[in-house]
DNA sequence: CGCGCTATGTAGCAAGTGCTACAGATAGTC
DNA sequence: GACTATCTGTAGCACTTGCTACATAGCGCG
């Protein structure tokens, strides 16, 4: 399957992949390196330790997302923040975030507990999201940045809520949004 | 010192306390054992197996964590939605509820892999919160349960953003709630 | 007393963890 | 061709993981 080099950069996008089917929490040397074609030898070579590997598909990943928002659906303007609240909601719903969404919250998970490096990756998925969210915003909002921010709240806290099973109290917290 | 039969039920508080300190994610039946005074074997023994501990302990921390809510705070009502979330949020961050947040968002990162344990953790912490929050309401709130879902929704996304460092982004969002 | 039940300690196992020491291969440079 | 720098495979180490086999204590009951 011709192998060329083998570098970080050919290295991470198959670490990655890894990561968004099998979750961060477990992912350990061996099997990272068997799914990306090396050795955990050779990670260790090439990130230096664990932790630098673990930091490196962080970013990685905060750069993969940015772009999968970036290539998403650039709709017509909502017509209100409930509106594109809910239309947020739908395509954060759609399978190809799905895999996204299960390595966020563990994102958040490790954020939670100060490590910089899951901070550092979460931070910069939400400002992507963010700026994003803002653009999607009915042209006429009053003050988009801040409705942007309630948009990402309540679109978050949704998806929080479908990630424990209660979808439906995501949707109705939505549709009791001002709009 | 009084160490009395050391039952499941006298184990899980010491349990619980543990994992409330070092979270879950990383938690091991020896460290857990030493913790509460046992040794793993009796672990294995009063729950079967680990997945049996967590399934547990879980159960408990869903409970620890309803009493906490009831006994925090019966503040007077607060004057409209987005002054109710404003205050919730600031009872959620308050020192009390920071080694339930650390673990909670541990829980939801569990619950998003479809484990069905984490999942109805979730659920049950999330089920106080909502009767919880809908009780602080404004009394003269229009439709109280879709008022409380959508508090809940962005106090949720709040902490989430505090979690991952960005707390301004929360309290902006909060702020353009309509009220 | 003896029997059986529950509770507990000691040792250990097979698997997996991150990481390292050592050796070799390859390739570019003088 | 000799030397050096980059890359990579093989073995292994010390440790942790969940869990088990075996033995033993204690206690209630006939």
């Amino acid at each position: 399957m011709a192998d060329p080099p083998l570098s970080r950069e050919t290295l991470l996008p198959r670490l990655a992949a890894h990561v968004l089917e099998h979750g961060l929490a477990g992912a350990s040397l061996r099997p990272l390196a068997r799914a990306a074609g090396t050795s955990d030898r050779m990670l260790i070579y090439h990130f230096g330790s664990k932790d630098g590997l673990v930091t490196a598909l962080l970013e990685h990943v905060a750069g993969m997302y940015a772009s999968a928002l970036e290539m998403a659906y650039p709709t017509e303007p909502a017509a209100s923040r409930r509106d594109c609240a809910q239309r947020l909601l739908a395509i954060g719903r759609a399978p190809m975030f799905a895999s996204f969404l299960r390595l966020w919250w563990e994102i958040v998970a490790g954020a939670a507990t100060g490590d910089a490096a899951f901070r550092a990756s979460a931070a910069a998925m939400m400002d992507s999201q963010l700026a994003w969210f803002e653009a999607h915003l009915p042209p006429d909002d009053p003050d988009p940045k801040a409705g942007a921010r309630l948009v990402a709240l309540a679109v978050e806290g949704a998806l929080m809520m479908d990630a424990i099973g209660l979808g439906e109290v995501g949707e109705a917290g939505l549709a009791a949004l001002e709009g």
